[in-house]
DNA sequence: AATTAATATTGACCAAAATCAATTTTTATT
DNA sequence: AATAAAAATTGATTTTGGTCAATATTAATT
């Protein structure tokens, strides 16, 4: 039963990346009884968007897809999550967004009424989500900074130095770049198709700008 | 001296619209003394990225571009700013971007420090901050979802219908679409070269989905 | 381990946007 | 009002990415 030890938190190996940092041992455990870990499969769709809030996620491990559904109901992803992000928040009442597992991901989820509890006790977690969207507004201007790059080539290239200094912030080593995701995923964040990014890397390994150890494995020279 | 007097904010055209609208009365009498009114020209430099945060604006009329510097030096506009967007906040210390008139520009100016002090007396100021940058961060997706459209057509006409919804917002019709700023603005924000938007406003005419009263007003049909 | 299914790469061709250049329209200045 | 300057449109050409199709590679399943 180690779902439910009320020590889980304080072993929790991505605690002081997020809004859990800020609380102390006793409201730590407390939140310890609240929070359940889950394992996901790939391809699983944790949360759609218009439905109701009922719980917050951290991600533990594994990667998962943010995307939005534009007017012809085609997916357009707006970002990548990692170990220590977390989402469900900041959207009075209802998902904004959908979340899909693209690896095995293991979540910690807090049901949001639990959730909001111990957010009056510790008024702090207020500071942190909003040091939290901050961050997200940030990456999203990142994001729109490569889309308006003017060439494929740049695009891809860019996209792997992101997830390069995304390894880098999560302390892990900033080569060999891990594209877990699909191809056809980075083509779709980055509004080409997935032809042309298969392409862009073909030419990027012919300048030696990269190398490729597996085609998700990549090394930025 | 319209400057100085202690009622300006009572008087405010857009205080509904911004974090002001929390106050009490004397609160706002408050607010009235530490804020001034300041008029720019067009194309002046209000703030710039990586500079220490002095003041808050909030943008009493005419139009602000906001836009950040990619690694060649070329500007990067990531939005448009209207009468009631305020700007200047949320960057911990320094500016994250330059903010520059487009239109004759005249803003309510509040200095950081009186700023703060309002802001402890006020907690409740912190929700609206929170929640202008959830705003910030919906726009960016939005912005993100019309850069990955695949034509150079969608993507003016939904910055069209953008700046139309825009307009709405802030009470005003949705016919005729004013856009303010130059042409090459709008190419910039679309990831698209100048002449390639011309090319595009003379498309959407031929096919009588937009006309033009002026090349600065147009008719959405 | 062998077969099947799913992804990724490469090729040929076409469509769309970038580029370079000239012209027209609008705005600013004398 | 006339001239100069700035911004926008249009044209011709090149480059790039999209599309459709075939092949190769990787992953999943029997």
């Amino acid at each position: 039963m180690n779902n439910y030890q009320a020590d889980k938190c304080t072993h929790c190996p991505i605690r002081s990346k997020i809004y859990c940092s800020c609380l102390d041992k006793d409201n730590l455990k407390d939140l310890s009884i609240s929070a359940r870990h889950e394992t996901f499969e790939k391809k699983v769709v944790i949360l759609s968007y218009g439905k109701s809030i009922k719980s917050i996620y951290n991600i533990l491990n594994g990667i998962i897809k943010v995307y939005q559904l534009n007017e012809e109901g085609e997916q357009q992803i707006i970002g990548f999550l990692y170990p220590g992000d977390f989402f469900g928040s900041h959207e009075g009442g209802n998902y904004q967004f959908f979340a899909e597992t693209i690896s095995q991901v293991k979540l910690c989820k807090i049901p949001i009424d639990k959730f909001k509890m111990h957010l009056e006790k510790n008024p702090s977690i207020k500071d942190r989500f909003y040091e939290a969207t901050i961050n997200e507004l940030s990456l999203a201007r990142e994001h729109i900074n490569i889309l308006t790059k003017n060439s494929a080539e740049e695009k891809v290239l860019d996209f792997i130095k992101m997830i390069s200094s995304r390894q880098d912030k999560m302390g892990q080593p900033i080569n060999p770049v891990h594209l877990i995701m699909p191809r056809n995923d980075i083509a779709n964040y980055l509004g080409l198709r997935l032809e042309t990014v298969s392409r862009a890397f073909t030419k990027l390994k012919a300048k030696e700008l990269i190398s490729l150890n597996s085609f998700e494995s990549i090394i930025l020279n």
